[in-house]
DNA sequence: GCACTCAACTTGTCTAGACAAGCTGACGCA
DNA sequence: TGCGTCAGCTTGTCTAGACAAGTTGAGTGC
């Protein structure tokens, strides 16, 4: 270690980062217990020297991260215990897979037009008997089934969806060009598979599966339906979640 | 309809709310294609007519969500499409019973000593053969098992873990309280229970069921492992993304 | 005792200006 | 040609002051 004086961090951190860090760790010491008044801002201003917007700043993110609620005219308050809610990232698998440094390939097994049913049709905000694509994919880690990617696409935004080679890009890879403005509901659940995507994964019938359920909109039009089927013994979901 | 001038909304957005609006609805429209150069601060600041520190925070909130990327010295940039991310919300049982209107109870199988395996004492920071707590409880959503949780505290933060009423307070709960501060990894995954588990949630051993696997740490130290299945024909995940 | 008023506090927001720090391209020099 | 310098752009941050809007509690008058 050379002598010099130690520059503490690789930059030191401005004015309301200092405010924000120096906040964050009195709270999970615990010195304002859930729920309890903290300074106002003009206290703090007056504790560590610096303007009210700085301070203004720093507990505006600290709002934002759920560390603290704060009430026009009342004041500021340390948070309730945290919810006990995450982020979930859910990656295109193949670069999920490619991040592992796995090798990806697919399996296309149906790409086709068909006619909406019911059901499908109230999903998708088609007609009855309006023309869908469908695309069945099983998706390989290292030569090893690990999705079965079934999927119900809107052709009104993805009119060549049928001409899209997707041993090259993913369907998810290509509906983020189509329609790169979304929401999406998604449901997970555990569940056999049916005999088809058994039979695709290699599996029995019987082996538990993880099971996504994706419905993808963008600007208020349904864009596609996926369920996306996983062995369970092959595969995991993984979050975390720090305040 | 009265023929008021219509209140536009409640209450009128503030400035720097409308040019974040505005610039939402532009870049959902697809006016700056992803990664393209959008508009400067100062160029900003001459169509809105506003002062440079409401179009900064106008923008910096946009960044914070995701919506575009800045670089200093370079510019503002819409943001590449969406990754395939969600939060999803892992509620306490108890509220989210509920929360659905239904009734929730618990019958507590087991609270007690023992002593720490090699696998959990690792996993808790604590050495072979200490003391952990331990309890089983299975979770009723209007008198039908939904969940099993198989959990093994520390003690060191919550001594008085074994004389906790659990009839009246979730473990979650509890923990909240002792740990109001924490992080916690977790996995998703689809198995069989084991024959203890498919007993007391009145399902068959063959039958799946959706695995969450959650470890929780506090100020660098382990507060608790937790082991919660959920029979997959009865309970999922439900998640929501929205840019 | 009750209801009302209002001063004093809180947070929410905006402004105009300032300086720092980072990037880029044009320019000039060898 | 190749390289270094630097003006001119960008974003990042801070300041001191101002006004608006919401809450609270003390005091006043009935």
């Amino acid at each position: 270690m050379p002598s010099t004086p130690s520059p503490r961090r690789q930059t030191a951190l401005a004015p309301y980062g200092r405010v924000k860090q120096h906040l964050k760790t009195e709270l999970s010491q615990g010195r304002w217990p859930p729920g309890t008044l903290m300074p106002s801002e003009s206290e703090l201003v007056a504790q560590f020297g610096v303007s009210r917007m700085t301070i203004n700043r720093a507990l505006r993110e600290l709002q934002s991260e759920g560390l603290i609620d704060r009430v026009q005219g009342v004041g500021t308050f340390a948070a309730q215990p945290h919810r006990v809610s995450s982020t979930l990232t859910i990656r295109d698998l193949h670069e999920e897979i490619e991040a592992r440094g796995h090798r990806h390939h697919v399996e296309v097994k149906l790409v086709r037009e068909e006619r909406a049913s019911a059901g499908l049709a109230l999903q998708l905000g088609l007609s009855l008997d309006a023309p869908v694509y469908h695309s069945l994919i099983v998706h390989f880690d290292n030569g090893l089934p690990l999705q079965c990617e079934d999927r119900y696409v809107n052709p009104a935004w993805s009119p060549n969806y049928l001409s899209v080679d997707f041993s090259r890009t993913t369907p998810t890879q290509h509906l983020l060009e189509v329609a790169p403005w979304w929401e999406a509901q998604y449901t997970i659940d555990a569940s056999t598979p049916t005999a088809q995507e058994a039979e695709l994964l290699g599996i029995q019938a019987t082996d538990p599966c993880l099971v996504l359920v994706r419905r993808t909109v963008s600007h208020g039009v349904a864009v596609t339906l996926a369920r996306l089927v996983h062995p369970g013994t092959r595969y995991q979901l993984v979050g975390q979640f720090s305040p």
